[in-house]
DNA sequence: CGCCCGATGTGCT
DNA sequence: GCACATCGGGCGT
């Protein structure tokens, strides 16, 4: 298993797994902050910790695609949590979102941020941005569906001391058109 | 900092 | 066929 530490038998850090991803979307989106997105590439790791992230839950939330029903593209997010959801906005950028809660009921957390980190944890570069995040962790259409808890490939990894770290939310990010949902509260990003 | 607009898959008509 | 989209880079203020 890639990545797992042990020290004297206490868990120092671990793969995220379905049970973590199973719960509330906006809690799950919280705990996501600060926690390690994980990716091989030709045999080399690199890992971001995650700083910003997005709720999107339910057929009611006019800013989740699943408001407009399953379809081809959103089937994913009905399915079981810890699936990647990927797709493309604008005709240009891939979004990588982690589905959530109970297997048929619709709901994802869009990763909007990560700080590539070295192995000293010393920031590399900054992924600010769903896009530029995609492209600089090389993420594309063939990780829809992908399986995070896994630990190949794409997963990710339980943080450290996070949670001292303050969390601001916001409003989410280009979802005007969603009516009155537009102002929950659903953006988090650590400080 | 704010505005503009490319570039194209997806879903509806 | 066509409107629209979970964005980001570039340029002007």
């Amino acid at each position: 298993m890639p990545g797992i530490i042990y020290l004297s038998q206490i868990k120092l850090s671990s793969i995220l797994n379905q049970e973590f991803f199973s719960g509330y979307t906006p809690k799950v989106a919280k705990n996501l902050l600060g926690c390690f997105l994980m990716r091989e590439v030709d045999g080399k790791i690199y890992k971001g910790l995650i700083t910003e992230t997005e709720c999107y839950r339910g057929r009611h939330d006019l800013a989740c695609h699943a408001a407009k029903g399953k379809t081809e593209r959103t089937k994913v997010m009905f399915g079981e949590p810890g699936r990647a959801y990927v797709y493309l906005v604008y005709g240009v950028h891939w979004m990588l979102n982690a589905v959530t809660e109970a297997e048929g009921y619709p709901a994802a957390v869009l990763i909007r941020g990560a700080e590539l980190r070295d192995a000293q944890n010393e920031i590399v570069k900054k992924l600010d941005g769903p896009g530029k995040l995609t492209r600089g962790l090389k993420i594309g259409r063939s990780f829809n569906e992908w399986d995070l808890t896994a630990g190949e490939k794409l997963w990710i990894e339980g943080g450290g001391d996070f949670k001292k770290r303050k969390i601001i939310k916001k409003p989410r990010v280009g979802v005007d058109y969603a009516r009155h949902c537009k102002n929950w509260k659903w953006n988090f990003r650590l400080r």
